[in-house]
DNA sequence: TCAGTAGTTCTGGACTTATGAACTATTGAA
DNA sequence: TTCAATAGTTCATAAGTCCAGAACTACTGA
């Protein structure tokens, strides 16, 4: 838990993390190269898909060429009821709140 | 948010912000010498204390010689609905998974 | 004024994090 | 099969953050 709150304490990483929760469908790297208007070297985009991983928030499997990320919900909302969607949702309220004019992501 | 969620990623500092929560009355730094059974330096402390007030996470008020935090719970839950209360109980979930026989704290 | 208690600031070493360069893995085409 | 292209990972290092001891400030009571 205290790997969930660090990796989602990181403003790029929570804005990937709302990306892969919010599409229904799995994310590939190259979907984050850009964050927030800010572009992100790969390098730097796989050690955080790594950190999100190792926090059990998501899981990573190859297709051919890329990878999808698809979020572990599911197991989180088991282990910590309620966690997951609070911080996702304060991520939308900020978000908003910050670019008010322009709709998330 | 982010610094909310960076404070209370340190194990050291959820447990404090958990204790300052759980009981009513506010809490002294040296309440938190020892945290899960671990010595704190009172300079580390101090830090943590501070990372908590910068995140909004507390308020810090000097009574004559000592100082009492209180947590902000009620502002916190306006700007982010359930986070708080998900973090804390997440907390409560993980330290009882933890050490089975002994209560909270 | 002094001693004692409570907490803060400073500083340097240890640890983390971000990123460019070089690498591996997979695919599709020649 | 070889080659080029795409997608990600690993490595090295420079920059940044964190911990904890030493020295400090703030307040109280004698």
């Amino acid at each position: 838990m205290e790997g969930v709150l660090h990796a989602l304490a990181d403003p790029v990483r929570v804005a990937m993390y709302a990306g892969i929760v919010a599409q229904g469908c799995p994310q590939n790297c190259s979907s984050f190269l850009t964050v927030s208007d800010k572009a992100i070297p790969k390098s730097t985009l796989s050690q955080h898909f790594k950190i999100l991983r190792e926090a059990g928030l998501i899981r990573s499997e190859r297709h051919g060429v890329e990878m999808r990320n698809v979020s572990r919900c599911a197991e989180l909302e088991q282990r910590f009821p309620g966690l997951i969607q609070a911080i996702v949702n304060a991520h939308a309220i900020q978000s908003a709140a910050k670019a008010r004019p322009v709709s998330v992501r």
